[in-house]
Parts: structure tokens; sequence; C-alpha cells
DNA sequence: TTTTGTTTGAAACGGTTGTTTGAATAAGTT
DNA sequence: AACTTATTCAAACAACCGTTTCAAACAAAA
């Protein structure tokens, strides 16, 4: 009933291993499709631990979500500042940085895994009450985007930053859900070209947006 | 066993009132959200009509996506037969018209249910072996649209036309995402003013992707 | 060693799932 | 009318789900 109360910090080894473990399966397979015992079995552990360590499915979920969300905006926001703490930051520069971040998961199936995947997941199936994502993290990373466009692009406001952020999120959104898809239907296309196209596309689209009226 | 073996057309009104819940709630709830109480109770018929007419879940799945996808693609076509069948086709034209029927499910929550929604869930979850959309459809679409893009763009390759579709597509799937998420977190904006900005900074991506080397 | 608290294990519980069954009803035909 | 087919219905089925239980194994301290 009351797991790890007095040791509140770690709990060794099987804790850590069953996010792991979680990360993966809940972003490929989904809340729903990825059972307990799916969980328990990858892990090499017995079905109670997931109850035991964290008290539930739902809590084992969320507990990976939050570590994963940290994780990976806090390395988007140590690139932002990277690039913007530069000699000279120019918006293309900013973009590719962006951009490759963000799409690193496509190549090299190592162990990368894109939050935006899992936040689509959630957005589509909420499978938790509070506000569904961090807000802290997300806000700040919003914030810190939109804060650069309007250094690196003059005449963009505030307003019109926000619109941007929400297209640049798209572009990255579509390869992240469809590019194994448009593959297997012989669209395929490397993903260094992948990010130059978006370069040049959002570099122009974000020009024009800031000497629209 | 084998339903509507006989009477291969159609049986008279479950069929189609099935149908019509299966759109609605598969599209909110996602496949396994959806339980098969959850449809032959909203439809007003017993659990069995489901595998007695369709032959069990998956296949009133199938067979909604598909009435679903056919419906949407035949009326987007028709609308960028109507724009570049006009004497003097743009295109910011072409743009406003796309974007506003695929985001015309946003506003005024009618029956209209987006597409792209359906297929970003049956991309995250496969419920069909079979190659997931039907391609006739999609692929047919995707051409169109490079076709008229080509056609509206001077110096726009057929690659370049592609790689522009992912991005428009991409554009329309993050307000069909996440419009309600960031309505809840205060960055509401209308659909005509987020309609007016992917005009403005597709059309703008597009022409600079065309003079690019 | 004995004691104490923490972690693991196999089995079972209650609930929901998609599907099947077989009888009852409706519709259609001869 | 009788007969045949198509459809609906309540009930039950088997499989899986997340969670609980409680005894066994383990660790660390006394």
């Amino acid at each position: 009933m009351d797991f790890q109360a007095k040791n509140g910090l770690s709990t060794p080894q099987v804790r850590e291993k069953l996010l792991d473990v979680a990360e993966r399966l809940f972003t490929e397979q989904g809340f729903s499709h990825t059972s307990v015992r799916d969980l328990t079995k990858n892990a090499g552990c017995n079905i109670a631990a997931v109850n035991y360590h964290f008290g539930g499915k739902d809590q084992l979920y969320k507990a990976m979500f939050h570590r994963h969300m940290d994780r990976v905006f806090a390395k988007q926001i140590a690139n932002i500042n990277k690039v913007m703490t530069s000699e000279s930051p120019t918006l293309e520069n900013f973009l590719e940085t962006t951009f490759r971040t963000s799409l690193e998961a496509l190549d090299s199936s190592d162990g990368r895994i894109p939050v935006l995947k899992l936040i689509v997941r959630e957005n589509l199936n909420p499978h938790m009450k509070e506000k569904v994502v961090k807000l802290e993290s997300f806000s700040n990373f919003l914030e810190q985007v939109c804060e650069a466009l309007v250094k690196l692009v003059p005449g963009l406001s505030n307003d019109r930053a926000f619109l941007c952020f929400c297209s640049l999120q798209g572009m990255v959104l579509q390869p992240l859900l469809f590019h194994d898809f448009y593959a297997e239907i012989g669209k395929n296309v490397s993903v260094d070209i992948i990010i130059n196209h978006m370069v040049d596309f959002a570099a122009a689209g974000i020009r024009a947006v800031a000497k629209s009226k």
C-alpha cells in the first residue's frame, strides 16, 4: 500500500529497468496495447513489481512520461542556448539544430525516442487526469523558441512567433509520424534531405510572416 | 458465419447506423478504447449485430475507415479541380482552399471528422494487416496536390513538390492534433487566423524551395 | 542468531473484452 | 396458410486485463 514509504529516493535496479522498458514499449505500442505482463516480462521481474514500485500501471506511465519529457526538453533548450550564444546566430542555424535534434530518432534507430510522438499519443488518448503534459517544461520550451525567433527575425511579433512555432511543430511531426509509411510506399527520402528542405521552407515562411501586415 | 451472403448490397439500417457510430467513436476514442458494447449501445442495436453484419470489430473498423477516406479524398480532389480550373488560379488560392477543407472540422463541431486524425491513429497503432491506408485514394490525392503545386509555382521540381506536400501535411496536422491543447493553456487562436498564417507561411516556403538549387 | 523491514514470487480475484450460441422474431416467398 | 430465410436478442464463453494477496526470500541491524 505504501510503496517505498521510507526509502524516498531510489529503489536500486528494478525501478529504473521498468522505466526504461516502459519508455520503449509505451512509445512503440501505446498505453493500452502494452500490458503489465509485457512490461514485467521485458524487464525480467515479477508482475507485482509494477504495483509495488509505482502503485499501478498508470503511475508508471506518468513517471516515465515526466522523466522523458524533462530529459528531451532540457536537451532542446541547451541546444537553443548554444546556438543563440554563438558569435553570429542565424535563423537557418537555429532551425537546423532544432530540426536535427527532433528528428534524430528517425535514422540510426538507437534507443532515441521522440517525445513528440509520446505527446501525440497522450493527446489522442489522455491517460492522466492532471494537465496532460508537464506544463512547466513545455511552456518554457515554447517561450524559448519564440524568444529566439523574435531575436533572429526582425519585425516578427510575439503572436506571429507563436504561430510559427506551431508550423514548425507540425513540420517536425509529419516525418516523425509518417516517415516509415512513405518509405513503405516507395517515397523514401533521407533525413538529411528532409532537414535541408525543412530549413529552406521554414526560414522563408517565417521571414515572410514577419513582413506580413 | 457468412454474413450478408446473398444480399450482397445493403442490409438496410443497422449497418449504416453502425458505420456512423463507428466513425464518431473510433475517431474520438480510438480503436482500443471503443468497445463493441459502446458501439452497439450508441447504435441502439444488439451486441451481436457487429459480428453479424461485419464479421467482427476489426472489419467494422476497416469498413468505416475506407468509407470515410473515400468521401474526404473525393471532396479534397474536387476542391483542387475547382481551383485549378478557375480562370486565374494562384498558389494562395489553392493553399487556402486545401487548408480550410482540412481544418473545417476544428470550429463548429458539427459531425465533421478529420481523416488525418484517423490516419494518425492508424499509423500509431495499426489495426489492419493490409497496407494501412487505401493507397489508391491517398496516392491519387498526393499526386493531384503535387501536380497542382508544380503548375502553380514556376521552377518547382516533382521531388521538391513531394517534400512540400509533406510540410503542408504537417502544418495541417498540428492544429488538428493540438488546437484543443493550446486552447486549454490559454493560447487560443481562431481558425481563420491560423489559416491566414498558414497560407502566408506555406506560400513563401514553397516559392523559396522552388528557387533553391 | 534472531529480529526487523524490504523486495520478490506464484497464484488467484474481479472485471472487461470480442465473440459465439441458440432460441425468438421479422420478413419474404411459394 | 405454411415454409424459408434474414435478423435480433439475451445469455454465456473463453481470454485477457490490472490489481491483490500472502508466503517465501532477502537485506541489514541488534
